[in-house]
DNA sequence: ACCTGAACACCGTTCAAGT
DNA sequence: ACCTGAACACCGTTCAAGT
């Protein structure tokens, strides 16, 4: 009787010589976390999935760390092709839609939220050209509406910081929440404080919604806003 | 020949029966993960570090997750231990001084940092209930200052999420470092950007300084004064 | 040059005991 | 009630082959 070709328990047949890519691989492994998350993911099942032998995988990438940064370094590439190109008129409203852009499209997809945000990775150069080119022009709207170099820069990367830390914390609680039983409010231990009890139902285990995202952001444009405001000529007084 | 007590290839003894102390075991942990990092912490090492039985950590912790959630929650509790209490006669003086220590203690001990915030952990009730006094006494600063407490709240998270962004960031890229080679510079990819160029020297590898930590709550800070002064009787006009 | 299974040292966890 | 070693299923990686 002969082994039938993708039976469980059939012995896999060898695969021919140039069969293997790389990048059949990397697009095998984030397909694979899409199933079972990036934590859990492991050479002998990525070989299972991937139908070749757990071994021949080393041939390419040495080490499961260099798949890694190999998956972050195409999850980031995914992500950034999805991210429309810088819009809006003023400054406030480019920085406002391309931080709003960036963690909508993260949060729709946790592979890539832990590929992009949780992991760090090494990315490849022209991976980072295409980053900091994207930054660059978002630098430029600023320095042109008034800021200096430092000024913008600074200001670019309180946001990117602050973004990036949402999705980060988020993204922990999901995974927590996951594991444990759903999250009870715990409303009695604020029992003898007035102002968290007053806010306790939108902060019970809702995590940062959207508002919340977004009244932080506002803070930032206001305080930018107001320091622009600062050295522009004064008008009165 | 006597098996000497601590020799390396010597029979461990039986170890007594009350002489093991879920404390003794957290604490032990916590030690030796100031040796091989929280990620590196494996169960067979930790029970040879407290010169005990694999198995028997069991007995008090179900699971190595149990045990990192207690790890946890003891980080968290040393780490509130270090900060001082509220400081500032200004509200936005004890916002400033409150992340400020923060982000100095969690970035002064490694280990602490990883417990606290890059695992999320379920916390005890008690060390809940800890943390929620400390927030409750700051958002009554700022109701105490003009706000709403929805405004209090927000604002308290924006600043948490930027400051735990910061530590989560930074220590993400240290890790990195680590274990790759040391950070090139990477300038010329940014050959053809003018506003980029002119900071590279500030962003280097050396990740996210005091200075622009410092920046970040500034700008929060602006933000917030904005936010209060608009609401206030206007003076003229 | 490319693909592979056997083997190794390690891990978290269970189970059936010992005291 | 508390402590334990043996055993299990899994992991990442190496090595010595096969083609």
């Amino acid at each position: 009787m002969p082994a039938r070709p993708s039976s469980s328990t059939a012995v896999r047949q060898r695969r021919a010589r140039g069969s293997i890519s790389p990048k059949e691989v990397v697009t095998g492994a984030i397909e694979l976390c899409r199933t079972e998350t990036v934590d859990g993911l492991s050479m002998p099942r990525l070989a299972q999935h991937l139908d070749v032998g757990v071994t021949s995988i080393y041939w390419y990438f040495k080490s499961k760390e260099d798949l890694l940064d190999a998956l972050s370094d195409e999850a980031f590439t995914r992500f950034y092709a999805q991210m429309p190109p810088l819009a809006g008129r003023q400054w406030d409203e480019v920085l406002r839609e391309y931080f709003t852009n960036f963690r909508t499209i993260l949060r729709a997809d946790p592979v890539l939220c832990d590929l992009v945000i949780m992991r760090g990775g090494r990315y490849r150069d022209d991976t980072l050209g295409r980053t900091w080119e994207r930054i660059e022009g978002i630098l430029e709207v600023l320095v042109a509406a008034g800021f200096t170099a430092d000024e913008a820069t600074t200001a670019y990367f309180t946001l990117s910081v602050y973004t990036r830390g949402c999705l980060f914390i988020e993204r922990n609680m999901r995974t927590i929440e996951d594991t444990e039983g759903g999250g009870h409010p715990k409303a009695h231990l604020a029992e003898s404080m007035p102002v968290l009890s007053s806010v306790i139902g939108r902060y019970g285990s809702n995590m940062i919604g959207d508002d919340d995202f977004a009244a932080g952001v506002e803070n930032n444009l206001r305080g930018l806003r107001t320091l622009l405001a600062s050295r522009k000529p004064q008008r009165r007084r």
